[in-house]
RNA sequence: GCCUAGAUAGCUCAGUUGGUAGAGCAGAGGACUGAAAAUCCUCGUGUCACUGGUUCGAUUCCGGUUCUAGGCA
């Protein structure tokens, strides 16, 4: 049984992965796997709160600048690449460590989640979301109801995401999708792992993404849409999705004021953290880290995480 | 100083032909297995500005006070 060491190193938006991952890496001959589906993105630098050059401090980096922002990327796709980073961070003897916010990348590796390469159809999809334009979302409901009852049971008719997925995966390979995510549920983590959770008390956390985002203006977030839109990249691309992009690219249209845009991104990147932290609170292996456990002392975090990583790895090799 | 319109949930406002009130946003909780920075669900008691009066009963009607906005001097 495969029983290596991986390190999560997660929390909501702002809570201070970046730096805090740096560290960790440093000390325990770790290199990085990014869980970020912005980050990933080329030129989508002061937008996604991307590590720097500087900040990486020598600390190999996977899955940051990897993709073009027309290109697509999805769950199917950072699994096959982390799975193969990973591994090539064992040949060369050292700790992977996944810092990323996105709980449901870090799901599908930490349980080997199984996807099937072919299992997407973008013209069925496309021509559901017609059907369900025209004939309503019920109808599209009805329709998934029809084939898989427990899903139509668990998903909400207006999920109208949802509901195409899951008639598509139906369609595709046969099966309920109902019936394959209760299977891979049960699946056990087949890594010797920490899941750690930065956090802190709600208002400072939502001080510091009101700031966060002050900044990033400051530094030039509305360039950095307005050269992206230059370059071609179109705003309703699934990269430009993220927040802080298509506000800015909706300011610049001349659909809202800046002022709207600033208050849109700073209240749907707090709706975001919340939403995060609901995720990993559902998590049962994830261990939460709170900065007043610590004094607010980021010292004394690392030194926790270090330590504790540490711990787990040795264990790790005792039981191989 | 005068005239007019306001003052109701953290914010913007609706409403009660007099029987103590409700939306959106904010905020909180939740779901999530190929768009996930996406998508979706649930949660609404507050001296109805203050103060007299009329009334069985006033947040609602009348008077006064304070404050805010606009207009006139």
């Amino acid at each position: 049984m495969d029983n290596k060491p991986l390190i999560i190193l997660t929390g909501p938006t702002a809570s201070g992965k970046t730096e805090l991952s740096v560290r960790l890496a440093k000390a325990i001959n770790g290199e990085i796997i990014s869980a970020d589906s912005i980050q990933v993105y080329k030129y989508m630098d002061i937008g996604s709160a991307k590590v720097t050059k500087e900040e990486m401090n020598g600390i190999t980096h996977y899955l940051i600048d990897e993709l073009e922002p027309d290109e697509e990327f999805n769950i199917y796709i950072f699994k096959e690449r982390a799975v193969k980073y990973i591994n090539k961070i064992y040949e060369k003897g050292k700790i992977p460590i996944i810092a990323g916010g996105t709980g449901f990348y870090i799901q599908s590796v930490l349980y080997d989640i199984d996807f099937n390469k072919e299992d997407n159809d973008k013209c069925y999809r496309e021509e559901l979301e017609k059907i369900g334009k025209d004939m309503g979302r019920e109808y599209l409901h009805n329709m998934l109801k029809s084939v898989d009852k427990k899903s139509a049971e668990d998903i909400h008719p207006n999920n109208i995401k949802r509901v195409i997925r899951a008639l598509e995966y139906y369609k595709i390979t046969g099966n309920k999708i109902s019936e394959h995510n209760e299977s891979q549920r049960k699946r056990k983590s087949p890594y010797n792992f920490r899941y750690f959770v930065l956090n802190m008390d709600r208002e400072l956390l939502y001080d510091r993404i009101n700031k966060r985002i002050d900044i990033m203006l400051e530094k030039g977030l509305a360039g950095e849409v307005e050269k992206l839109l230059k370059m071609g990249y179109d705003r309703n691309l699934v990269s430009m999705q993220g927040i802080g992009y298509k506000e800015i690219a909706s300011y610049l249209k001349g659909e809202i004021s800046y002022e709207e845009a600033v208050y849109i991104i700073k209240r749907d990147t707090r709706h975001f953290a919340k939403r995060q932290l609901t995720w990993f609170r559902r998590e049962e292996n994830a261990e939460f880290v709170n900065y007043r456990d610590f004094n607010m002392d980021k010292d004394k975090i690392t030194e926790y995480l270090i330590r504790e990583s540490l711990n787990t790895i040795e264990k790790g090799k005792g039981i191989l």
